[in-house]
DNA sequence: GTAAAATGCTTAGCACGCTAAGTAATAGCT
DNA sequence: AGCTATTACTTAGCGTGCTAAGCATTTTAC
């Protein structure tokens, strides 16, 4: 797969991936700010819903990609408002259950339709074939990503 | 350009956005950690001499595409370890002029070699065509955001 | 020519990702 | 069964993005 080099120098993907994660947030975070909702919070919501609404921290955090460590916050502001409840589970003590409460299925009714009509605003002038290729070439960066990460990592246990 | 809502529900694009924008700065720390330069650092030199090594801090963040606050933490340590210069522009009283030392340009010659490396690997089996489409798409996405954020703007400054 | 608006920089403090280190519970090995 | 390794969570603290607010300078409008 030769790429030009003069080329390679021009891009910048990976500034264009974290300036769109960040502007996609802010458009969100606006139209949902009436609500009390950041973009963590509902996505982790939003994920809890689509995963069963009766799953593991870990599993939630997995789903969301994202580090456990980085979901603990949202999940605590979650629960004081009242929209998610954490309970031990019976099974694995050292797990921790997440289960929507009623008012955050009410809540996720509510702007089920607003994120929806935002994707499609978004995602305007991009076809669903466009978009699955968009995600298919992402997940071959992603497992580049990875493969290299593996290698380093052993380059420096390879050390001890 | 109508679109399967179902389908729609699935998608985690943003959160896709961000998890590779994290992982792709990880590599290349990992990869530069031994020269004391962290992501931001080595970006922001990268873009200077790209864009002629004598402008503004408003244009350097421009090209960046982060904020002009978000960039002087990093400005401040490039030019504690002796990267950069910073000087008042003769010009322009307000704006401050960053030029590159011989210790940075020396640096980031020293570099280059290394980030085309990791971008080559990144990208292997994507061919130049599908990087082009993907940030083709991906700039019709933030030409959306854009044009959303304006909208919701205007519908707050409205109520003034 | 001066008052008002805009521009460029700076500082301060927030948001949300991360890693590292610690604890309790479980699983695996002999 | 008992020792060790692994797992799930938690806490603490960092990094890098952001917005808000303030200052100095420049530009615009009258």
């Amino acid at each position: 797969m030769p790429k030009d080099i003069e080329q390679l120098k021009e891009l910048s993907l990976a500034e264009d991936f974290g300036r769109l994660y960040r502007m996609w947030r802010n458009v969100v975070d606006v139209e949902l700010s009436p609500l009390e909702l950041t973009y963590p919070r509902w996505t982790a919501l939003w994920k809890l819903l689509r995963l069963g609404d009766n799953v593991s921290q870990k599993v939630l955090a997995n789903a969301l990609e994202i580090e456990v460590a980085s979901l603990m916050r949202t999940l605590g502001q979650l629960e004081s408002q009242g929209m998610i409840e954490r309970h031990a589970c019976r099974k694995d003590k050292r797990a921790r259950i997440v289960t929507l409460t009623k008012t955050g299925k009410h809540l996720l009714k509510k702007i089920e339709a607003r994120i929806i009509e935002v994707r499609i605003e978004l995602l305007d002038g991009i076809s669903m074939d466009e978009l699955f290729e968009l995600e298919r070439v992402m997940n071959i960066i992603g497992d580049n990503v990875n493969k290299k990460l593996k290698v380093l990592d052993k380059s420096t246990t390879d050390l001890i």
